[in-house]
DNA sequence: ACCAACTGCTTGCATGTACCAACCATACCG
DNA sequence: CGGTATGGTTGGTACATGCAAGCAGTTGGT
């Protein structure tokens, strides 16, 4: 048998455990030495703009399972936002407990400039990538971050809840 | 290569920024959800007790360089390391003002068992993958977590400083 | 030998991110 | 209706991190 294959993928998720772990901890840094925008939008609050300017009005509990992150940290977050002026809480004529979170126009411009600065950061990174291995690493990048959701989700099936 | 090569390269670099935001904030929930380790070892001591168990001896500045933190944030969670009884401070004969940080015994069986809780979540999370995607992903993660590495050294050389 | 500048590390203080628990308001169900 | 479930906020807490200030030891110039 040509052990190569088994062993290598051993050896592979090893690196890849070590490699996330390197990676989670010095990428954080990223947006924090960045240019102007940095002190407009806190890195948490980048994620939220983004994926409310790409996914259109959402409520904030949407926020937090996209996310996987506790209603209340969403809850502070969306609060510092919307006093910055970049989202607004609109009334959600479903369900008045709830709201519907959507970005200002100054939101827009915020999250753009923001954007724009963090893929060129990326951009500088990767400049002497190949074409396929950028494409390789953003396709499997995806497929990690799918797997990662699957996991952060309550997975009906294995679960088992105490009786009340 | 087709023209498609130069516009894909951007789409990935987009997708790539995209995925990272995602992964940085999400990945971080892996280690809290673990199992029994969880209360041993904090998320950030985890990196240092890793480091420290593979490359030897070293001292609080020198980890503070390869994760790229304030000495400050590794003075701190080399204290507790130490209060736990992971780690010793050692005094570094070359130097009265610095110290060795060793992992202790203890310190060598909590990671052993870390590491192996981690590990499994992340093969768990790759088990569908084929031995060529795991490889790749090592050796990508591995290759952005370089330049990374550079991009965030004060390094004179290969990059264009803005200097007063 | 001495003083000044530097270096390695620690401490004090501020901030950001996150969780859980407790709570309020509304929705839904019998 | 009343009881429970759900969406969201607030209080309390813990951890991670950076900057500024400080202390101790090292180094270099004279």
């Amino acid at each position: 048998m040509q052990a190569v294959g088994a062993q290598g993928a051993l050896v592979s998720v090893e690196s890849i455990e070590e490699e996330l772990t390197l990676l989670v901890r010095r990428a954080q840094k990223v947006h924090l030495r960045g240019g102007p925008t940095e002190h407009v939008v806190e890195r948490a609050a980048y994620g939220i703009l983004a994926w409310l300017h790409d996914t259109g009005p959402l409520r904030p509990g949407a926020l937090a399972a996209h996310f996987h992150l506790d209603a209340s940290t969403i809850s502070r977050q969306v609060a510092s936002l919307e006093q910055a002026g970049l989202i607004t809480r609109e009334p959600d004529a479903e369900d008045r407990r709830a709201c519907r979170l959507r970005l200002t126009e100054h939101g827009r411009t915020v999250l753009t400039a923001t954007r724009a600065e963090r893929r060129g950061v990326v951009r500088e990174l990767l400049q002497s990538w190949s074409p396929e291995d950028l494409a390789n690493f953003a396709f499997l990048l995806a497929a990690f971050n799918a797997g990662l959701d699957d996991h952060l989700s309550p997975n009906p099936n294995s679960r088992e809840e105490s009786q009340p």
